[in-house]
RNA sequence: GCGCGAUUAGCUCAGUGGUAGAGCGCUUGCUUCACACGCAAGAAGUCGCAGGUUCGAACCCUGCAUCGCGCACCA
């Protein structure tokens, strides 16, 4: 048996383990198994991202999953792969260009850009899995996959034209998030509104009927003006009602505007005057709508103004021309006043910039299944933990809005629609003909692939259509992945869309697109979904409809066809001042470094100790500190064991003599066994660490293996044997408890003391979840010995805190007597000695202490501490003080007990409790009321 | 405005109606033959505020305050 080393060392000790998991494939999953499945899709992180801790939270919670599954026999499939992430590469690739070249996409155009941006994928992608590997998760690498792979990118394709094909994917004309910097329609989920401070500019509008006359309107965005197309008042505000029907001038690229009355203008707000820019804003766009105004759209892609009819301000960026046109109305005169005003603007979850609410032709979904999927989850056919969450999901589906999936970035999946732009109107001889309109069903559900540009839309759109005039001609579009289509469609002069797909389009199948067919019937729907509650609306819930509307399960069920039965969201991890981690703060510790200085076990097991469920995480690397520290000391006990000779993986304990304290712990450990399995059962991982903390270090440890030593350093081989045995129990259960939290360390240890009971070369990752410990011994017996424990336990308790009050250090050896009737204290002598240090503790029964004596009162009996020098004086204070204590919690007692409702109303065994604690209390009262007399 | 969560020791947080807990930090003693990443002892809390229910409330109910998050609005 190798020497355990004096510390344990994670950076040898873990790759080592890891390395052996890999080459004996222990993480692979077999879909021909005949154990029972369990399966986990692992959330893909960004190809080219790095590990947070948020990953390592997430990861070290579906580990802990996978490996306790494994070792309660089942067939585990933890699925590792990675994403694309669409805007978040694209953006990073283009920062990285213009950093370094001083180019954008643009300058290098789409095939080379998309060149760099695989480039950029080789140097910088799967460097997470790597960190993934060090952390020690038992994913089955042989299954890793990529939202790029071609069968996905094809199965992602086939769902577009399937949707397209059902009616429920759309063309349209919308007011939609346009994000300047990325260039590219955003989904609504993707724009996090920040509360910013700005001005509140108030511009005066001259009445064209009536010179001289203004209407001033309070408006944020001055840069908009030239796109004003009316300006609006309520109908029923006397101040302005006479107005309606006249005109205004524009005060910038002058113009005459409508004066109309609408009744969402709130005339509380500003002067209670709005100007329309249906073009900028999504309220004044419905404005526009309603009253039928021209839009005038003044903003290029890139967020600079387009608008020659203001030449001051043509080509300015936004910002900059918020400012230009403030100085150009201060210049006319027809800004009267700017208040300082804050308000919540859209900003690009990506690109951190402002989006701008734009009027843009874009690819929609109208999400199937809402009704299903909401039901699902009210009826915990899929179950949330914490539980809240359902309600925000409930509350998110309950006001869907119809999904904006196109985006015009090149990194992503392409759009597999085809699209023919006709010069005015379609002839359908030029058209493939099995592509021939059936305008009867166009945006009805069934209808062909193949649609006419607004006539798919909704009705409001089309007549907004003849008012803007954006374009005259109609396009026809065709969803196809077939190859003889394409090649006949490209034949007729169709191009395909340039446009890209949102990432979360190609996400929301990753619960079953990435298993083959075997796999799935064996393991689909997953156990388990993991994930922080900041995707709930992202990826959660899309999943969810994903797999009711495209059912890849074994029956047409719902049971069968949901990607998951249990969703666990995470918290967040903050910082110690409660801030979001993130890279501009450099509040994000790296979790490599984290790994170098206490081990992926240590950074586990820290994590988890603090890792309530539902709660955001405040992160403190002391936490981690105290992981390692545990570590370490488990790493000791062990060594200790090692000390005393081999171990038995195991023992017969019926065939041993058991000690009191053997008794308790096995007890104790029986106890934690089942809270630990409901704690589990919860996802609740920071009780399980606990648990596991306190039973180990205090049950074990400080008490157990302390009291243990009187036989293991002394004479009797069969009491030492006895011990030792049920050191080896208790080891053994709790390296297997620890391993799905701490794999490396249970395994080296597993293997170095040698305690799989079949094989010393087993590997603890297939050892069986310890049960309950029999230790053949009677519920009178195991209760005798409990409370004899717990009363050695008070002495040993009471003797130590004799010592310190008597400032006698523990290094010194000392002398006590105990007073006590209890005939079978004297065989815990021995111990006693032990734990207090001590010489000398003798039994008494009937001792007469001199006066100055220390004594504490105990349930076993008096103890006192022989001095060289006794201190009468101080002596009678601190018995005073005890005196005074005991008196006061008598009295609490004795009030409930008197009271005739709390003995009559309270639960039976809740007054006995207090009766017995009354007992207690006056009992040791008189001893000390005694003790006290004799210092007197 | 609607919804969700939080408020307990100096700090981070457990605690689902019956004696207020842990870790860190602090004070004190100990390099004692597994572990100083350790051992032992200790000090420290009107459980956010105000009502209510109850024999009894940190816990249940109502209201309020403060902090955080989400949704909606935001001229």
């Amino acid at each position: 048996m190798p020497e355990l080393s004096k510390t344990y060392d994670p950076g040898t000790v873990e790759p080592k383990w890891y390395q052996r998991w890999l080459s004996a494939e222990s993480f692979r999953a077999d879909p021909a198994s005949p154990k029972p499945a369990f399966s986990i899709v692992i959330p893909p992180p960004n190809v080219t991202g790095i590990l947070t801790l948020g990953h390592v939270l997430n990861n070290t919670i579906q580990d802990i999953l996978a490996r306790r599954a494994r070792m309660q026999g089942f067939e585990v499939l933890w699925l590792p792969g990675t994403d694309h992430a669409g805007v978040g590469t694209q953006t990073a690739v283009e920062k990285h260009l213009r950093r370094t070249e001083k180019k954008t996409r643009h300058d290098l155009g789409r095939e080379e850009f998309l060149r760099r941006v695989l480039d950029w994928q080789d140097k910088h992608g799967g460097i997470i899995i790597e960190q993934l590997k060090r952390l020690g998760c038992s994913c089955d690498w042989s299954r890793q996959r990529y939202t790029f792979d071609d069968d996905y990118v094809r199965a992602v394709q086939e769902v577009f034209v399937d949707l397209y094909g059902k009616g429920l994917i759309y063309r349209g004309r919308r007011m939609i998030n346009w994000d300047p910097a990325a260039q590219t329609a955003l989904s609504d989920e993707e724009v996090i509104a920040k509360p910013q401070k700005g001005s509140l500019y108030y511009v005066r509008y001259e009445i064209v009927e009536e010179p001289g006359r203004y209407l001033e309107v309070a408006t944020t965005r001055p840069e908009t003006i030239m796109a004003d197309t009316a300006v609006a008042v309520h109908p029923n505000d006397k101040r302005y009602v006479d107005l309606i029907g006249k005109h205004a001038w524009r005060p910038l690229a002058r113009e005459k505007l409508p004066i109309i009355g609408d009744a969402v203008i709130d005339p509380e707000f500003g002067t209670g005057v709005l100007k329309v820019t249906p073009a900028h804003d999504k309220t004044d766009f419905d404005i526009g709508l309603r009253h039928k105004l021209p839009i005038i759209d003044v903003l290029h892609p890139d967020g600079k103004i387009n608008c020659s009819a203001a030449p001051e301000l043509d080509g300015l960026d936004r910002f900059e021309a918020r400012k230009k046109a403030a100085e150009l109305l201060q210049e006319k005169g027809l800004l009267s006043k700017t208040e300082p005003h804050e308000n919540n603007v859209g900003f690009s979850e990506r690109s951190e910039v402002p989006i701008e609410p734009r009027l843009s032709e874009q690819w929609f979904l109208r999400y199937p299944q809402t009704k299903d999927a909401l039901a699902l989850v009210r009826d915990h056919l899929i179950r949330f933990f914490p539980e809240h969450w359902e309600k925000v999901y409930a509350q998110w589906i309950e006001n869907i809005q119809d999904w904006c999936i196109s985006r015009q970035i090149w990194w992503g999946h392409r759009i597999p629609v085809w699209i023919h732009r006709t010069g005015s109107m379609v002839h359908p001889e030029a058209l493939p003909s099995m592509f021939l309109p059936d305008l009867s069903s166009v945006g009805e559900k069934g209808g062909r692939q193949i649609s006419l540009s607004g006539q798919s839309d909704a009705v409001t759109f089309l007549r907004y259509e003849e008012l803007y005039r954006h374009d005259s001609s109609l396009t026809v579009y065709a969803a196809t992945t077939n190859a003889a289509e394409i090649r006949e469609l490209e034949r007729y002069g169709f191009v395909q869309d340039p446009d890209t797909l949102d990432t979360w389009f190609s996400a929301w199948l990753w619960a079953y697109e990435t298993m083959d067919a075997e796999t799935r019937r064996k393991f689909y729907p997953t156990s388990v979904l993991v994930t922080a509650p900041d995707i709930i609306f992202f990826w959660v819930a899309r999943m969810i409809i994903a797999g009711l509307e495209f059912r890849p399960g074994k029956s047409d069920r719902d049971e069968d066809n949901i990607p998951f039965r249990d969703v666990y969201f995470t918290g967040l991890i903050r910082d110690r001042a409660g801030r979001k981690m993130s890279k501009s703060l450099g509040n994000s510790p790296d979790p490599l470094e984290l790994i170098a200085k206490y081990g992926a076990d240590g950074l586990r097991f820290g994590l988890m100790r603090i890792a309530l469920s539902g709660q955001d995480i405040r992160f403190d690397e002391k936490q981690i500190e105290e992981g390692r520290n545990f570590a370490t000391k488990l790493w000791n006990a062990a060594r200790f064991r090692q000390m005393h000779g081999p171990s038995e993986p195991a023992p017969r304990l019926e065939e041993h003599a058991l000690s009191i304290y053997a008794i308790e712990i096995l007890s104790r450990l029986n106890e934690v066994l089942p809270d630990l399995e409901l704690s589990h059962r919860e996802y609740r991982f920071n009780e399980v660490a606990q648990k596991l903390y306190d039973f180990f270090w205090n049950d074990y440890c400080d008490r157990f293996v302390e009291a243990a030593k009187t036989e293991i350093f002394g004479e009797d081989t069969a009491a030492k044997n006895a011990v030792l045995a049920v050191m080896d129990v208790v080891l053994s259960a709790v390296l297997r408890l620890l391993h799905p939290l701490m794999p490396h360390i249970t395994e080296e240890l597993w293997s170095v003391l040698a305690l799989d009971p079949v094989s010393a070369d087993n590997s603890i990752q297939f050892a069986q979840i310890p049960a309950e410990v029999s230790h053949a011994r009677a519920p009178e017996e195991r209760n005798e010995a409990r409370r004899r424990v717990a009363e050695v336990y008070g002495v040993v308790q009471a003797g130590r805190n004799l010592r310190a009050e008597s400032r006698l250090p523990s290094n010194q050896k000392a002398k006590f007597v105990l007073r006590t009737s209890a005939v079978w204290a004297s065989a815990e002598m021995p111990t006693i000695r032990r734990l207090l240090n001590a010489d000398d503790v003798s039994i008494v029964p009937q001792y007469q202490s001199p006066p100055g004596v220390p004594v504490a009162v105990t349930a076993l009996g008096e103890l006192y501490l022989l001095l060289a020098t006794g201190d009468a004086e101080g002596e009678r204070a601190r018995l005073d003080r005890e005196i005074a204590k005991i008196e006061a919690e008598l009295q609490t007692v004795g009030a409930k007990l008197a009271n005739p409702s709390f003995t009559e109303r309270a639960p039976a065994a809740v007054v006995e409790e207090h009766r017995r604690r009354q007992a207690t209390f006056t009992d040791q009262l008189a001893q000390l009321k005694t003790a006290r007399a004799a210092v007197a």
